[in-house]
DNA sequence: TGGCATTTGTTGGAGTCTACAACATATACT
DNA sequence: AGTATATGTTGTAGACTCCAACAAATGCCA
């Protein structure tokens, strides 16, 4: 007879989800978190390790009185795989629970590779790592990031211009050749989860975060959850047509966001191209070019004029800045935040920060992880049946 | 010895929230909606029969073999009471469970009232309520829509400018001086909460709301849920800066939506004041100056970019309109959903739905009622105590 | 060094809640 | 009138958690 909905199975859900989200801790911790009785949680903890989810350590040594509490961990040997789809390489990794990259493998390829050949390459390097390094390792499932848009309900790509996809169905070709659960969406998407969980934006439930790259993606905590909105399209802000105060700051007549505030300009600007963020940045200040700084502002102020409208919206505690936007950012946070400040209500502006995007990198292979590792934590003996 | 976490409470609330919602119905519909069992059913069906909570009634002749099942609806005599604030009159109401409206009473003020006054003047009535026409009535709370910023944790009235409001703490006020459970929010969130449960976009779980009255509020709802933002300001579409895409529609040099689409300018040039909105499109239509098709096709274009902004950012499946911007849509629909899709992705335009609001005067009380029935809905144990 | 307070693990039993199965009941169909 | 069907009703069993009492491991202090 079954119990009340599983509750047991959402109980090891729970436990596991905060070893994952907060790291290790001690029983008594876990005790505390989830309002749990000490038995249960005990009971709840020796069944995920015998699950092979997690690991229990002994105790750390703590200076205070009482019995020492043995300190779960997540188990090093379970994976999430992760790829990030970009125009010059393919990037795969594996993900631990920790979020830590137990492996990392950058394929640069020439030009865009279409949607079988980049699943092909991800078939057949998911298979060498099966019987090499993940050998004795779970995999719970694949995620994949793609600049471009994504129908997060079947992993259909819908757009993907800078890769030239329309409408490939990334999710089925993976998990055909992978033979894993598979899941697609939007590399920025991506990008604010993980940052919502492990980076700028840890812990605040409202963040909308905004990154610069080729072009500008987006995406969307509200209430502590990631926002797809119908289709799973939301956080498009490159395309948003922001109200620019002085028609002499417009580059791009009747353009949008990412016409407008684009790192490409910067790049022309300074006679550079194919250079990473902080070699930008360097760039930019070392620059005697009195345009350079000019234009820097005039992107700042264009940014803001659109930061401020999702500010009204979507009332966030905090906006992230990502890529580009991060560079931009720095360069001059505090003008950023004034303007910002000025443009929408004072009220929604009183309590908000902004915030340059704190992981580096993996910041799309680790919200790609996390996709990868949903069902896991939610129902941990289904998905590892 | 407590069960699992009041899995019972939990219960009770989720029948009692599908028969506030979807109305009337069979245990054996229960059964089917919630997935417990037959027997878990009807105990949960007696119990709130027995708190006062819902009532049972005879089977409705069905035409189909089989035992009838009793017929489980909401009782008549819980309501929550509902506040309406505006310029020139507070209104006051008691809705029941089933958003029926067992009271109403419009007080018309000489211009805007102050906070004190305003909660007095609720205070009086609630207490006459009571001892009349609402003896025997279990009253779940009351519930306030201000045209203005309200913190919707503390009920804090940030600004509320129509009615010279400024951080007036009308929770509280209103909480002292009726005893009841007392909770205020935005007056358009409000009815984007009524339009989502019970009008234009019921059963839509991503809507982007409009209102147009003095100036234009909105709400959101994502994944099925009211959005609030950090502090419950989120929703102010009227304070964003729309990209006007031809310099000449632009009326207000650097001002927001809610400049550049104006009731009041469409009045003006009709010579009108001070009429509703059924009379203010009857005398659109009956006027022979073809100024005013201009006018409203103008403001019509700036809220097609408004909304493009707000699609490409949520990817809603409905957009709904309220109050002068229904009349506004309703003169030319097709042009707004064809300037909306023309000006946002193609993808997050191609199911997207624009409506009329649904609910008429009542919106925003049926709104403010059912905030103050949340409690109850979600714990009917503790509520009921 | 030993006793005490404190904290937490451990264990067996009890309480809460739901599922289940068997039976009863009310309807339509033939 | 008999049968099939759907649903209410009842008693019991199962799942899960809480609780209380006890055991264990640590720090503190005399």
């Amino acid at each position: 007879m079954e119990a009340a909905l599983g509750a047991r199975e959402a109980n090891l859900g729970r436990v596991l989800q905060i070893l994952h989200r907060d790291g290790p801790q001690s029983r008594a911790s876990l005790t505390e978190r989830t309002g749990l009785n000490r038995s249960t949680t005990a009971s709840l903890v020796g069944e995920l390790a015998a699950l092979g989810l997690t690991v229990e350590g002994a105790p750390e040594p703590t200076n205070r009185v009482g019995r020492p509490s043995p300190i779960a961990a997540v188990s090093p040997r379970v994976v999430a795989l992760a790829a990030n789809t970009e125009v010059d390489a393919l990037t795969l990794a594996a993900v631990r629970l920790d979020q830590s990259v137990a492996l990392r493998e950058r394929i640069p390829v020439d030009g865009p590779l279409p949607p079988e050949a980049t699943a092909d390459l991800i078939g057949h390097r998911v298979r060498a790592w099966r019987e090499t390094e993940l050998a004795g390792h779970r995999i719970a499932g694949i995620g994949m990031a793609v600049p471009g848009l994504v129908r997060v309900a079947d992993g259909l790509v819908r757009q993907a211009p800078h890769l030239r996809w329309r409408d490939a169905p990334l999710r089925d070709l993976v998990a055909e050749r992978t033979g894993l659960a598979a899941h697609v969406d939007n590399d920025a998407s991506l990008g604010a989860v993980a940052e919502h969980l492990y980076g700028a934006a840890r812990g605040i439930d409202h963040v909308v975060y905004l990154d610069g790259a080729s072009g500008i993606g987006g995406g969307l905590i509200v209430h502590g959850m990631p926002v797809g909105g119908a289709a799973g399209y939301a956080g498009e802000f490159g395309q948003n047509r922001p109200g620019v105060g002085d028609p002499a700051d417009r580059r791009a007549p009747d353009g949008v966001l990412e016409d407008e505030v684009n790192r490409d300009r910067v790049l022309a600007m300074l006679g550079r191209a194919g250079i990473d963020e902080p070699a930008l940045a360097a760039a930019i200040t070392a620059s005697a070019d009195p345009a350079v700084p000019a234009e820097l502002a005039r992107q700042s102020r264009i940014l803001a004029a659109a930061l401020a409208d999702a500010v009204n919206v979507l009332n966030p505690s905090m906006v992230v800045l990502g890529g580009f936007l991060a560079t931009l950012f720095a360069l001059a946070p505090g003008d950023l935040v004034a303007q910002v400040r000025e443009q929408c209500m004072p009220a929604s502006g009183e309590d908000l920060q902004i915030r340059p995007a704190l992981l580096g990198v993996d910041r799309q292979l680790v919200g790609a992880a996390e996709v990868a590792f949903r069902d896991l934590l939610r129902l941990p003996l289904q998905a590892s049946a």
